[in-house]
RNA sequence: GGAGAGGUGCCGGAGUGGUUGAUCGGGGCGGUCUCGAAAACCGUUGUAGCUUUCGGGCUACCGUGGGUUCGAAUCCCACCUUCUCCGCCA
């Protein structure tokens, strides 16, 4: 959510902004419009409520039964109109939020223009991709000829985009999954275990909704929706609270499952276990007083410290303002090196959001020289992705070896 | 799932229709006293919006959302949530 002021005083560079990431800027100017009646309707009826309270509280003094009736009569009329211009007030409140809840963040003056994922700008290579020394294979066969991966079972008892992961498989996610968490711990991110389903506040909060609804999962009957990433319910945690300036910066990490209900057309791209429904991720997150970008490089470290230890070449990507994501200000993928499906994989998105998801979720702290409540800055990243992960580190193993380290069964 | 009781400010806890944005106690902050501290005493202590001649002024908020009323923390309805007992369960 953006700062309203900012908006009315800045109505261009709104605007600007929203163009550079190739959307349409014309619900700014309506909100524009809304503010300013919304002011004016709230000035004329904030009037009459003082008038209001002042003759109510007379009411309550007078005695005199016919001047009282009197006075009540005189009211109800303006009780009337105060019911009127205050339906008048929600009805563009009503109109003005959802407005705003579908405008994306600035981008950070740092992020280079362009119209899509393939304008994003590779800024840096860490490790050597190897040319394999003999033929690769692509793991959604390798993990079948292993007998790791069993996509058909997966399929049979939930659909397609859903799979099993056997024996070594599943226990080499595991292991992945603490050795993540082990090295965030030790980088000073403390340990969450929460909720998978959340109430939709905790959405509106991390901005996955209103807009990315078609994306997730949900309970049919209550309010209860599937989490699509740990950034959702870590956002959520300190919605509507008030945190001391002492206890900033927050570092969270966090596993939990993913569940992604996105629609997208079979094929290449989702082949084996890079996009399932259903995936786990390892996540990094951090809250703070402003100043995030150093905090930003933080989370980088440590995600990239994962790739390292695991020996994988990886590069970093920046996202261009086209490809930006709604939350984000300003974003760094990581992607590793696959040999076997010879392509780069994202396991990482690491972004800087601003004020922008605690202005949606009322997250603030104490700032401590003015005792004044002030939004906190949050930053998110994946720490990493595991089954992208897994797929990378699977290829390894077997190019190392130059056998199979898994039994078949 | 069934039965019952609650949700009030930083905390505890009053308050069942009219100067109650909220008694009181504790805590915090400022001050007096003191060599210093404690004690005692005095003062102060929420969030947001609108407006301002920047001194302020006004409005809203007592779990959330509706309703009744000239007027609601107080009455009515729905929802969320906590606790106790029973049932069920890893």
């Amino acid at each position: 959510m953006l700062d309203i002021n900012l908006i009315r005083e800045n109505q261009e560079f709104v605007i600007k902004a929203l163009q550079d990431r190739q959307m349409d800027p014309a619900p700014v100017t309506r909100m524009v419009e809304l503010d300013q009646l919304r002011r004016t309707t709230l000035a004329e009826v904030e009037k009459l409520k003082a008038e209001r309270n002042t003759a109510s509280k007379e009411i309550g003094r007078t005695k005199d039964a016919a001047e009282r009736t009197a006075k009540i009569e005189a009211m109800r009329v303006v009780g009337d109109q105060i019911t009127a211009l205050d339906q008048q007030v929600k009805e563009v409140e009503t109109e003005l939020n959802s407005l705003a809840l579908n405008v994306p963040n600035i981008p950070d003056g740092r992020v280079p223009y362009g119209t899509g994922e393939d304008e994003n700008v590779v800024i840096r290579h860490e490790g050597v991709v190897a040319e394999p020394k003999f033929d690769t294979i692509p793991h959604w066969d390798l993990g079948t000829a292993l007998g790791i991966i069993d996509f058909e079972r997966g399929a049979k008892l939930t659909g397609s985009r859903f799979y099993v992961l056997n024996d070594g498989a599943a226990r080499l996610q595991r292991a992945l999954i603490s050795f993540m968490l082990d090295t965030h711990i030790r980088n000073g991110y403390h340990e969450r275990y929460t909720p998978y389903m959340v109430k939709s506040d905790a959405l509106y909060g991390a901005g996955q909704l209103p807009k990315f609804r078609d994306n997730l999962y949900r309970d049919a009957e209550e309010d209860l929706w599937f989490i699509p990433t740990a950034e959702v319910p870590l956002t959520g945690l300190y919605m509507n609270e008030i945190i001391e300036e002492e206890e900033l910066p927050l570092r969270l990490t966090s596993y939990t499952a993913c569940f992604r209900r996105e629609k997208m057309s079979a094929g290449r791209d989702v082949r084996g276990i890079k996009r399932g429904h259903q995936f786990d991720k390892v996540e990094l997150y951090c809250c703070l007083p402003e100043k995030s970008d150093e905090e930003h490089q933080r989370i980088m470290h440590s995600a990239e410290e994962v790739c390292r230890k695991l020996e994988l070449p990886y590069r970093i990507i920046q996202q261009c303002t086209g490809d930006l994501g709604f939350s984000a200000q300003l974003c760094y993928d990581i992607e590793v090196w696959a040999p076997g499906c010879k392509e780069w994989l994202e396991v990482s998105s690491i972004s800087n959001d601003g004020d922008f998801q605690a202005r949606r979720g009322a997250i603030r702290y104490r700032e401590k020289e003015s005792g004044k409540p002030r939004f906190l800055h949050t930053l998110n990243g994946s720490g990493l992705g595991l089954p992208r992960t897994l797929i990378a580190v699977m290829k390894l193993t077997n190019n190392r070896t130059g056998r199979s380290s898994f039994r078949k069964r």
